[in-house]
DNA sequence: AATACGGGGTG
DNA sequence: CACCCAGTATT
């Protein structure tokens, strides 16, 4: 056993005397409503409070109950969750929903992860915010926590389950997951950690060190690939043609503007100086073929290059070399922008010609 | 065990 | 820019 049952206690009052009086008051903690407190998981996955605080909010008046999120077109949700990222989850809240809508709110840990969307940490969550079971969660916050309190530089995830399990203090189970969340984010955070204002500073390993920061060592990822497309802008930033992404792959299942990939000759993001010239002829060409494939299956005649947008996703950054088309007799249908849920990548790209528009008259741009 | 999946906050 | 955020699903 990691903590003799003595620290364990001590450390479990010092934490939930701290949470008591210093916790924000954030509105799901008004509540313990399960459909309240699970869109507050699903809105809080891999997004910081201040950033899904709006969402929430918004959500809920658009949806104050599972009922009206069951019963609603799948593009109202969407539109509810433009802007936050990672759409899938909106999709699987939703389908979700409309299962717990027909069987009612599952009552167990092992129910709810059968949930899609529900992983086990939201499992845990729910189960023990809003039905006072005995689950531990394991969220970056916690990782932290319990990384730090035991100087630990990499602890695997099970070995993360296992202390947070024994740390769970079982009374209240749903307060003391989000004590240690808490924190995790207010006090011990990422980078100079306040460990003046931690309550169990006189418990925690890696303050002994001096270096607490550094635990538990930064998680290596992946690098991020570049990847290149070309984008036609047919219409204005308020009537755009839109079409449905594919199902599966970035921003899957989204409606956006009109993209075309294009592969980069493979030394090209090498740089290298003596080739720089050539290379990038090379991709030039790639570039303008991907135009022709793109205006070929919207039966554009001509088009305007109008700029090249940078955008980095976590993974991913996009060079997206944009062209305003001219849709000859305005054959392709026009949606109104405000009545789709639209990538932030999109609302960029549309901005990029509203930019160039305040310049120039848009009749002189062909 | 690694990777895909958004977008924004923070130092 | 690097790292992270109340993770999950897929490979």
């Amino acid at each position: 056993m990691v903590w003799e049952l003595q620290q364990l206690e001590q450390l479990q009052d010092q934490l939930l005397q701290w949470y008591t009086q210093n916790q924000r008051p954030l509105p799901w903690r008004a509540s313990r409503d399960p459909y309240r407190i699970w869109l507050s998981e699903v809105l809080l996955q891999q997004t910081q409070v201040a950033t899904g605080l709006p969402y929430y909010l918004r959500f809920l008046e658009r949806f104050p109950s599972i009922q009206d999120l069951a019963v609603a077109p799948q593009a109202d949700v969407l539109k509810a969750w433009e802007g936050c990222g990672y759409y899938a989850r909106a999709r699987n809240f939703q389908r979700a929903a409309q299962q717990v809508a027909e069987h009612g709110f599952p009552k167990s840990y092992a129910d709810w992860l059968e949930l899609p969307g529900v992983g086990s940490y939201t499992a845990a969550a729910v189960a023990s915010i809003a039905y006072n079971l005995p689950h531990a969660v394991v969220d970056g916050n916690v990782r932290r926590v319990l990384g730090r309190l035991l100087a630990q530089k990499n602890p695997s995830s099970a070995e993360l389950q296992t202390w947070a399990d024994t740390l769970l203090e079982r009374n209240q189970p749903g307060i003391w997951n989000q004590a240690v969340m808490e924190l995790g984010a207010v006090v011990c955070s990422p980078k100079n950690p306040r460990c003046s204002a931690c309550p169990v500073q006189q418990n925690c390993l890696a303050f002994k060190t001096g270096q607490p920061q550094d635990f538990p060592a930064a998680k290596t990822r992946a690098a991020v690939k570049e990847i290149y497309a070309v984008a036609l802008i047919i219409g204005d930033s308020q009537h755009v043609y839109l079409e449905q992404r594919p199902k599966t792959g970035l921003l899957a299942g989204l409606m956006g503007l009109p993209l075309e990939p294009f592969e980069p000759p493979q030394e090209f993001k090498e740089l290298k100086e003596l080739k720089e010239l050539k290379e990038n002829q090379e991709n030039q060409e790639n570039q303008e073929l991907a135009l022709e494939r793109l205006s070929r299956r919207l039966n554009i005649t001509s088009s305007t290059y109008l700029g090249t947008i940078q955008h980095r996703f976590t993974h991913r950054l996009l060079e997206l070399h944009v062209y305003l088309g001219n849709d000859e007799g305005s054959i392709l249908t026009r949606s109104r922008v405000a009545n789709y849920a639209l990538a932030t990548l999109d609302h960029k790209v549309l901005g990029l010609l509203k930019g160039t528009l305040e310049d120039k008259v848009q009749g002189s741009l062909f």
